[in-house]
DNA sequence: TATTATTCAGATAATAAATGTCCGAATAAT
DNA sequence: ATTATTCGGACATTTATTATCTGAATAATA
């Protein structure tokens, strides 16, 4: 039970976006370069990103990745769903229809109370998750570094953002 | 993020061996037939569970697992995590020490934000499964069972459990 | 008490999923 | 219209899951 690396990665990036001034954006390989991870790869959870909806992409040159919507709209289990799906974890095979006291498929119309107390806990980590958007992180953040550090990034941002044409695809 | 299909089948087992006459075992390969799944690999959650004190088990003629303790003191989180482990489902790599405004490991003291909130979410999964025992699953089947379909696993159940001797290993 | 049948337990392959990389399609500036 | 730049999906590689097999341990039987 593993959740992909990925995710991590697509979050870290999408609070570097929250970050940016408006009306400009960065592209995969400054957003993997901040974090000094492989860029085709970075690329790849940024994808996922804007599939879903939650960057905007403009492609050629000056290109980039933008935010979508406001950061208090994007939460955490967005992303997390965005990159790695949002199948169940538990997936029940409804092994209880098989062997010699199997049950008719009749009888199953209620799902497996096996499967449903695991899809209760999956709903309670799903909540825990939608309930932390991008903003509040971008607010402990704020709170809990030091002002040289916060005012790095600025700098590093304002260098590396580039203004972005309005004619964002997608 | 996939919860093992491993887990699915403990459950299950499990469930089983508390249906079981007080003093009676059931051996791997019955525990397999009752869900119709490979014998080798239901042979493999089982002795998780053994490691994990869930299970008793006795070697040799006659031999077989039962249920180490009383099924309302046995949980889902106590099976998922003997199965599957009890690392958390996050892994934070930590690249915020990484790049170019990387944070020095003395200003990361406290857990990173984000790993702390999918921590936060994991817990609630965790608890979530914890206050669900085998006992209060059992209630339920017998709660929503057709009675010829409870007749037929005891029916089963008696044929099938073997007498295990008192000298139980580990 | 030695033997044998039976069972569990850890070590060993096969398969699927996650991770990482590459090249073509699309866009905007020149 | 051309060219430089960027994203997007298709392609290898590595890791984890799934499944199997052989040996170690136990208890019944002679």
């Amino acid at each position: 039970m593993q959740i992909s690396k990925g995710v991590e990665w697509a979050v870290h990036a999408a609070s570097l976006l929250n970050g940016l001034p408006a009306g400009r954006g960065l592209k995969a390989e400054a957003l993997a370069r901040y974090h000094d991870v492989p860029a085709a790869y970075m690329a790849k959870q940024l994808q996922a990103l804007s599939k879903a909806g939650i960057t905007k992409t403009s492609r050629g040159a000056h290109g980039g990745y933008r935010l979508a919507k406001p950061a208090d709209q994007i939460s955490l289990w967005d992303i997390t769903a965005a990159v790695d799906g949002n199948s169940p974890a538990f997936r029940c095979t409804e092994i209880r229809q098989n062997g010699p006291c199997a049950l008719k498929s009749d009888d199953c119309k209620r799902p497996c109370q096996i499967a449903a107390a695991f899809a209760s806990a999956e709903l309670a980590f799903r909540d825990n998750l939608a309930s932390i958007s991008l903003a509040d992180i971008a607010g402990q953040v704020v709170n809990e570094s030091e002002p040289e550090h916060l005012f790095a990034i600025v700098n590093w941002l304002n260098a590396e953002a580039e203004p972005l044409s309005d004619k964002s695809s997608l």
